[in-house]
DNA sequence: CCTGAAAAACTCACGCG
DNA sequence: CGCGTGAGTTTTTCAGG
């Protein structure tokens, strides 16, 4: 009920430090300490205080799928026929590489999926040789991204 | 028309070292080079190649929203009612934190976007008091994510 | 792509308030 | 407890081959 904060506080550096990673994961941390005005061992510090938390879930590289030819990016709502046989139609969607988001939701499908790949032909093979050919699968609803205006993580 | 390599070769080191950073942005270069058998300046040097042809276009911190209290994730579908303004209201999303992607898309609606709030009360208030008060937009179907079965980068 | 040396960053144990 | 310090280790950077 209550949210996940087992005695956890977060103080206005610890967001300066989260804030600052969030926009480059690579940056010194003795970099950070110079403009919170502690020492690095205590970022260092606060920084596994904050992974022993599970607020920090990890560190990525962003690449950018256009410039290896992904250009089209589609969002998919499934109907799923049997919802009993739900999960191993999720499972057979984890195998296409291209579904990067896949999510149960309330409404008129039973899952929806983001999808990226590299054109319309290239999407039409997915739906018709990877999507539709999951068992469970009766249905689909495809909208195409013409354009995305945002992309961001939440705000700390 | 053609993929947007400009003579720009990725050989299976450049696919181990993104592959590497894209788990963890944070892993020492040289542990990558232990890893593909070349020395430290190469693995430099390569990133370098990498970042200036664009494929790499950051690097972040992933932060475990749940833990800040954010427990729900929407889709909602935007109707507009004037084109023209279009870009006017994506400026307005722009200003709603808790909006993390606006797409433009084929279909049904003219937008769509991925919302993270806090519960189901935050979700309606967001759509009443933030997303709906917005000049242009007419009507709005919205899809909860019950849980989120994958997310994830494209495969290089 | 490598080497090798200099600079910078990270880690760790200890002591302070 | 969280923070700082300083020594020792590791990584990053840079020049030259």
């Amino acid at each position: 009920m209550k949210p996940k904060n087992k005695n956890l506080t977060i103080d206005g550096i610890d967001k300066k430090i989260l804030r600052t990673l969030m926009e480059d994961a690579r940056i010194p941390i003795l970099e950070i300490a110079r403009n919170v005005d502690i020492s690095g061992a205590a970022i260092h510090q606060r920084l596994r205080k904050l992974e022993k938390s599970g607020i920090i879930s990890g560190s990525k590289f962003v690449i950018n799928p256009k410039m290896l030819g992904y250009e089209t990016v589609a969002f998919i709502g499934v109907y799923l026929d049997k919802a009993i046989q739900n999960p191993e139609a999720i499972k057979q969607l984890k195998k296409v590489p291209e579904v990067l988001e896949c999510h149960y939701t309330t409404g008129n499908w039973n899952v929806l999926i983001k999808i990226l790949c590299k054109d319309n032909a290239d999407l039409m093979h997915l739906l018709n040789n990877e999507i539709q050919t999951i068992s469970g699968v009766s249905r689909t609803e495809t909208f195409i991204s013409l354009d995305q205006q945002i992309d961001r993580q939440i705000t700390i």
